[in-house]
DNA sequence: CGCCGCTATACATACGTATTCACCCCGATT
DNA sequence: AATCGGGGTGAATACGTATGTATAGCGGCG
């Protein structure tokens, strides 16, 4: 066990030649002869060698590693990750190895300025930044970090702060589209259950694709049919509870969050109200739970693949070209029985 | 932007000392003065100077970084890690960051014996495996782990494979927890969904515990009450109509898995079954969805944060000590609607 | 026949840090 | 009074890799 582990000296001794053609070889540097990389090859497979990635990294000045950092200032306990965000774990990863790269994740939350560390001290080549909305109050921080020439990366909307990439869903495109869904099947009264106020810019996309819909079918939006809510249960039913306050009256929801929906649902079906055929409901981003809910919920599914392989790439396009465009990734209408047509 | 990043050298120049009294500085050496320290430290602020990782790991011959490695060959698109994982995940990075480890993570599937490159690199000093159930199939791999003098810890059923420490919850306790519920709300027949099959090794301790609790009240298990199934929903729905399909007569489930429990929930409110009137429903894990189903679901709450910080413990342990003990995390019977005594 | 250019490899070095050893200064001991 | 000891610091070095530069071999051309 006390074995040294093998470096490209033993490797270079053991092929016969010298350690820089160890290490050209290894790398694919196309000046080493096709029958001196096979030996090397060999020799490297033989006693189970591989790069050290401290060594390699001081030597190129960068560590192939992208660092992953969360913003989740409200979960204070933790548990309660952004779901999405979660299921783009998978995708980034694997991306990430396929390109070469290694992921490490972070939270913002311990120390103020840990989300430099990474890059400063080459633990990382660039950030992915994941946060739950409002990057407003971070701008300082975004622009420490361009000012220090980080490369990141971010999810979300683009429309608050313009500084650096941004990948995001078109959630415009899919609040239009779930209105307009409801509109097909009949519905002329569709409230709107998230709240339009900054701190969630995503719904405010989500908002005006709702009122685009209504205005292409020669309606127009009305502010009693709105009622806030945050992307939690109680505030699906509380936003419910109010639009009865009001006494307006409606034969549709859509939602621009998928927890607030199922709260709303719950209120509904506690009321009596049967859904789909009294209140259809649609929400949006296809958390596991939508389908599980009885009846099952009509949603607008973001593409978790496509976004994590999208932050990745622009990540990676970011370091290695020096710059990187923003990317809106196409959203779908998954249709369930919860807006099913009568 | 062309800016070098400042080395040590640079951070002595500034502070009036050598070089390796700035890393001694850094680093808490007792040999430097209190003023020195000062000094240096003060330096180092000014210029942002954040010690290299590689350059450190490389002479240190560690990297002071944890890898995580998910094993789910059976999700092969990927979007479908263990909820309980993720779950696991915050507490696992507060914990490294708090232990002044980095967390890296990757995925058992691209390349057959990509787990030991981690350490085989020196990009992490041991490994924490996480993969749902059969760690038999895996034990080539333990071994060949072990072998090389890796450090590692995983998480599930210590039962099988006695190879590494392992920290797990307390399923059998969970089991009979859940079961000694139902049987104080009066429940005489309970039927037991999920395997008991090698695969699930989780799933038997679960069952052990039903078991348990069955026969400190003086009952037997019943062969006929028990519906293999795996953690789906269809998996849950066909169970009910298997134990329907029977003919035994129940009144209530314990489910191995809250998603099992959901179809088996769906399935019985599709036949018209009330729950929890006629039939009472605890399911194991608690999964977001499990709060917000209808009824709400009574399950078995395994502690994430405590598995993940087990688990970091576990490895630092291993790594530092040489030698880790395996862990029993207790569970927490959490009781909703789906099981109150009518 | 000598020189040129090209290919394949070796030699030398730098990356930034942590550590071993030597050193110096100063107060205390013999 | 000379030496000893210890706290604090500096000089030198090694960690393992990647790369710029030099060198050996070798065929072709004038």
């Amino acid at each position: 066990m006390t074995q040294r582990r093998p470096t490209s000296f033993d490797i270079a001794a053991l092929a016969g030649v010298s350690q820089p053609t160890v290490s050209r070889a290894l790398s694919g540097n196309p000046s080493v002869s096709a029958e001196t990389r096979a030996r090397v090859l060999a020799a490297a497979e033989e006693l189970h060698y591989k790069v050290d990635k401290n060594a390699s990294g001081l030597r190129r000045q960068h560590s192939r590693t992208l660092a992953l950092l969360f913003f989740e200032e409200r979960s204070v306990d933790g548990a309660l990750i952004n779901p999405f965000y979660l299921s783009m774990l998978g995708p980034m990863v694997r991306k990430c190895a396929l390109c070469g790269y290694d992921l490490l994740i972070s939270f913002q939350q311990l120390s103020s300025d840990w989300h430099v560390d990474y890059e400063d001290s080459r633990k990382a080549d660039g950030i992915i930044l994941l946060g739950y909305g409002d990057y407003i109050e971070y701008q300082p921080l975004l622009e420490r970090l361009v000012e220090r020439g980080t490369h990141f990366v971010r999810w979300g909307s683009a429309g608050e702060v313009q500084i650096g990439a941004t990948v995001s869903s078109d959630n415009e495109q899919g609040g239009f589209d779930a209105t307009e869904h409801l509109l097909q099947g009949g519905r002329r009264t569709i409230a709107f259950v998230g709240t339009a106020q900054p701190g969630y810019p995503e719904f405010l996309d989500r908002w005006r694709g709702y009122c685009r819909a209504l205005r292409a079918s020669g309606m127009e939006p009305d502010e009693q049919l709105r009622a806030d809510a945050e992307p939690s249960e109680e505030s699906g039913r509380a936003a419910v509870a109010e639009l009865l306050r009001r006494g307006v009256a409606f034969d549709a929801i859509f939602a621009a969050s998928d927890v607030a929906a199922i709260g709303a649902m719950h209120a509904l079906q506690t009321l009596g109200r049967a859904i789909p055929q009294e209140v259809a409901i649609v929400g949006f981003d296809d958390i596991p739970a939508a389908s599980l809910s009885s009846p099952p919920l009509s949603t607008v599914t973001q593409d978790a693949r496509g976004a994590g392989e999208a932050l990745v790439d622009a990540l990676i396009e970011a370091i290695e070209a020096g710059t990187a465009k923003s990317r809106l990734l196409p959203v779908r209408l998954t249709v369930r029985e919860s807006s099913k047509t009568p």
